[in-house]
DNA sequence: CATGAATGAGGATTCATTCAT
DNA sequence: CATGAATGAATCCTCATTCAT
């Protein structure tokens, strides 16, 4: 029985299908919006009958939910393995984690156009991402790193989350027009690398420990 | 001579209708987005004949690159305004600059989105944003900040810059799905005003002339 | 007074108007054909405002009644112009009348199109041509030119006319297309005038009177 | 095996729709013109849903380009049965001619008018209209009638295929307007039976070969 | 599962015509 | 007479979605 080895053939086949036409939806949604996207298009693109669409995914709404479900995941997966950082990590924890938000866009560049588009509807339906994602470890981590001075004891742990996932995220969705703005092409990698290491100075750069 | 007070009153009525299309647009757009946008919903929301819309705007695009010119005027004179700071300034430019962009945002809350669009839109063929403006007088105080041991030489005014304007831009676009993220009502006004301070601290707070 | 002199000023310069209005119309409806028409073209080219338009015409039905009106006025006008033949023109009749529908369409080379309009716009509710233009003077010279053996006498005078105009008018309205089929280039002036002359031959060259 | 018969269901399905589609546009486009067709009235007479229209046709535009290449194949496949003329028909080809041609519109009343249109659009943009056919076949027939003394050897094979073909189209298109310049109904049959013989006479009713 | 055909409710845009001054 | 503003009814075309096989 086949079915036992690979499970149903045709389950399989259509996991394919869904996958391809997912793919497709990805990129259509988060280069022309939702209202932008056709849904022929996502079909032509994933080569299939635009009738799998409605037959996996429900609508054009669903299926937009199931892209927005999978950049939710692909959040909380990178959020997963900050627990790999340890003590050693505190003094430059800043910088490292700069530095995993950079290469999280890096790895995902449509990720910042989903998230946006989902905070420019504003009447959302869409479940929310992670509603109570603690952070816990990292908040240790900096409390201890505030304790041992590295940190300015009086900056919350939100403070300093928000400034480390405000920069990449900005950088990485408004490098075009920033780029006009600062008359720096904020496309090469070099200058990226500079704007961040001195961003990081500027967060981290001058913070001792008390004892010094 | 009403003439002399108003303009020819055909063209002060049309000129009504226009500003009355175009703050319906910006409301549309900023809303829906482009392709959301509908120009019927415009037009009853303008309250006038969806054909005016054609006549002034020339089609939807005309209507919409009007809408992202007026969005860039703002903040060209935004940038202008920076004139009126001098020496003194110098110490806490960087929280000025903070406050200023915080204000901007709050002043024209719907700003981010349209030029969120501009963004979203990747293929875009309208008109640059200050293509080249220099900052010369800000750069120059940063610089003197600089000599002065106020700011970290090593930082570029590139760098200095970015991180002010990134900041008020993802908090006023983003505080939502941030505030989901941190488990933090980032809507609060003294939760954003806390936070704020404590990101200038982070950025500002323990540099020291160097010769201390 | 002047108004004595030359007429209400105001009513000349309506002419002047009126005149600019029909002139634009004939340009267009000819080019455009009726449903093609813009009436705002109209106005535009005639340089004057759209309202003029109706007052002057009533409607574009009316605007194109006029246009009919005086491509009716013109080809009565050149049938008129026949009467100048004589009795010496009978030998060479149908060549004069040849050469005469082929100037007049060189004359006023829209002609075919307004004219051809009406026939495309099966249900006609526009007046009709010359209805009772009986073409009493060349139809009895073409009598007598068959009584004396220079014209067949079998040949209805209806069925000599009948060729005459519509020889010079499908030349005029399908050279292009005829340019095509005949792998000839009928625009040019020369071969207008060859194929003219080589039908005049065949339609009459052989004739000759009974007595020869 | 129904496929065998005839074709894939679906396909013959859309072929049929395809078809009505057709011929309506053909009766729209040969009353109304180009701009005075309706997609609308196209769809109500095919009594199919206008987006289908869209779907085989692209727009408007191609679904007239599609009409015109219908006449213009109507028109080929008419000459190439000219190929079964021979020898002896040498004598009457002229009349010959005529008489298909005249036959040719009867079958096909709207030709004329599909085929005016794209004369009265002046910047055609439509394929070419047979572009080399050389009648190889009846201009060999003619002019071994020219040496034979049946024809005119000064006049060339395009003045002579010139009026055969001028006279039909003319008589076809232009009989309302005729009728009542010339007086007499040529909507009846025995008028244009009467008519075209005439005409015949005129152009070939008198040569005779050489050795006469 | 898969597919081409079909549909109805829009959606942007145009146009002849009228209004107000 | 003259004009810019305004209008409502089309008009072409698109799109998400369903049907039928």
């Amino acid at each position: 029985m086949a079915k036992l080895i690979g499970g149903d053939p045709d389950t399989q086949k259509g996991e394919k299908t869904r996958k391809r036409i997912f793919d497709a939806a990805v990129r259509e949604f988060s280069s022309k919006g939702y209202a932008g996207a056709r849904v022929d298009r996502i079909a032509e693109a994933a080569k299939i009958n635009k009738q799998r669409i409605y037959a996996y995914f429900g609508d054009k709404e669903g299926l937009f939910v199931a892209v927005w479900q999978h950049t939710s995941d692909l959040i909380n997966a990178m959020d997963h393995e900050l627990l790999d950082l340890g003590d050693d990590d505190i003094p430059r924890l800043g910088q490292i984690l700069l530095q995993r938000y950079n290469d999280f866009h890096e790895a995902h560049p449509d990720f910042w156009r989903i998230f946006m588009l989902e905070n420019l509807m504003g009447d959302r339906h869409h479940p929310r991402l992670h509603k109570d994602r603690p952070y816990t470890h990292i908040r240790e981590l900096y409390e201890r790193g505030q304790a041992q001075g590295h940190f300015d004891p009086t900056v919350s742990f939100e403070s300093f989350l928000f400034v480390l996932i405000a920069v990449p995220f900005f950088y990485t969705s408004n490098w075009r027009t920033m780029s006009d703005t600062l008359a720096t092409d904020l496309s090469r990698p070099e200058v990226k690398e500079r704007t961040m290491n001195e961003i990081g100075r500027m967060l981290f750069g001058r913070a001792r420990p008390p004892g010094e």
